[in-house]
DNA sequence: TATGAATGAGAATTCATTCAT
DNA sequence: GATGAATGAATTCTCATTCAT
């Protein structure tokens, strides 16, 4: 009894769960809160409503994410094997929760525009990792300085999350971890030939 | 009396406007029919339901996009160039139609899996021409032949749909069409310093 | 092409196959005029709405019926035997014809109050045999003359319509007409026990 | 604070005046909750849809209906008697309840086979009653022994049903309950002249 | 805190009917 | 007479949220 979960976080739970299996508009609070195992009632002691369950799952799930990796990139490493951890993390923990997979690359973008902005808010901790791995790749002449941080960010993401996205959309039929280091290669040194002279 | 122009794509035209003003879920079926102006009903003549108007109206602005591009890639060219053409006229069509931009960034994801499956399958048509410039770029030894091809255009269409969404979640603030040099030389030659021996 | 069935018969045939097949709310006017071949807007030529064809299809189909049955009845013959040719006759056209019976017993009783006045207004026809079928009864000392008129043709009609009601609801499983007999028996003497003194 | 009805009589009561009134296709399920005091919503929290609430009013008060009749046909007598009781209090119970009488005589008839199949469910309870008087009869040799029991049956509800929808389709203008000795004369006896040797 | 019965706004879709050709 | 494309009115049911207990 007494060490019963406290209700927020069964509500998180419960809604990671439920969400995944229904979609997020399919998904009634009522069977959030069912799942729960508390009343319709109680979800709103603790949240202000649907959309906010949504972003707090995502809040709460990326500063888990966030924090994890920080400790990971706090090592003393090169910006390059920095980007590698990132990405090896960014998929092994979604490839070991398939339901929170599902939750951020399908679910989540089933929401409206100013509940899209809630969510990049959120999201901004997590591009600040990347910007900081960037920073320091440029400092250590790693990274080129003539790029564009912004765009350097927006391709480190875009092609982290369309992989991401596409391995979901196949049934995650395949294993993304494995994928990591080419990712990784891809984005270091792109697409062109390197043998050619 | 002119030559009225066909229900269908009157319904279209209104649908891509309706929608990307007041988003997919807020836009009632009587609003597009108004904006159409036609009778509600009739757009039941043309579409099965209100998700194939949605999945229509991709499917018909994919269309031109592919065939637009297909003209212009198939002018003799290096895959490079022609990579750069895509790209180009990618962020082009968008800056030229914000509502469009508005549609596929934003409204086209708030939708459930299933006719997100139905997009993804009209979306395939573009990305086979990547794949075809992929192809003729490791022929020609332009692009790394070691490389995953399905990575890669993982890397190039998720490179370029995310900045095209920072873009439109930011207002559409600044111009897209100018960073398209900078988006290909990132895809060519990726982060990594060009420098360093 | 001359032969050509005039399209007023086709449209009756159409709906009498249509209604039956799929029930009077759910046969949209559109199925009767593919089913009669003919364009939807012909058939506002011939009715007046859709419930127009309903009461039409009946009171054609009961013209018939009260047609046939003349001829018969007019032979000489008891008031008794005629009731046992109308009983017969009823449920052999009936049984002939399944479609017709489930249109009478069943999709026409879907219906409004309005509509059912005008259907009553239409079966009084036939009621009007069973009267004089009764008149001629008492005349000729067959029937008992203190009873009352409306309440025997009510017994008479309503006897034979629910049994008819009931076979159809059976899925029209067993030989309707072979119940002809029994039932002029106990419209004729009741269920009370004859031999008792 | 009284003990306010239960919603779900509420709405059942609320049911039968508004369906009475309107019919059952023009009564919207908006004005049952009115009438009943409630929510629209409130309607499904007991009903599962519109025709849920149409053979719940059915089976409620043919229960009633029942449940009534049971204790006086419990009563020590012949069949004869327990039949003209079973019809007495049929008449009478719908002359006393006039918009019941039209919803079970014309609304409840308005209805698709699958709901007319349910409604027969229930009424069976209600011909399970005439069964028992039948068999009484039988046994008590009131009854002819000869007769087909299902016949017998259908002659005593169709009558009896026959009876009460020509009067409600006469606006009930006249005394139902009066009829209840000549109609029970009349299936015990049936039309024959008794005086005849 | 916790409950859960009650609320009521909100929208896609059908189909009988019309009327310009 | 015949067509059939176009019309547009009309209604059930869901589900996020509230609030009396």
């Amino acid at each position: 009894m007494k060490t019963e979960k406290p209700k927020y976080k069964q509500i998180i739970d419960a809604a990671v769960i439920t969400i995944a299996e229904k979609g997020y508009h399919q998904c009634q609070v009522s069977k959030i809160a069912k799942q729960a195992g508390v009343a319709d009632g109680t979800i709103y002691l603790y949240f202000k409503n649907k959309e906010d369950i949504l972003i707090s799952v995502f809040r709460e799930k990326l500063r888990q994410f966030v924090d994890s990796l920080d400790g990971v990139i706090k090592e003393k490493k090169t910006a390059s094997e920095k980007l590698l951890l990132l990405i090896e993390n960014h998929f092994r923990i979604l490839s070991e929760d398939s339901q929170l997979a599902v939750l951020t690359q399908l679910e989540l973008r089933q929401t409206n525009k100013e509940l899209r902005r809630q969510i990049n808010e959120v999201l901004k901790g997590y591009l600040l990792l990347i910007d900081q791995i960037i920073e320091e790749g440029i400092k250590g002449e790693e990274f080129d300085r003539n790029l564009d941080r912004r765009l350097m960010r927006q391709m480190i993401f875009g092609t982290i999350d369309e992989t991401v996205t596409t391995w979901v959309m196949n049934e995650q039929k395949y294993d993304l971890i494995k994928l990591a280091p080419k990712v990784h290669d891809l984005l270091i040194n792109g697409c062109g030939n390197r043998s050619k002279t």
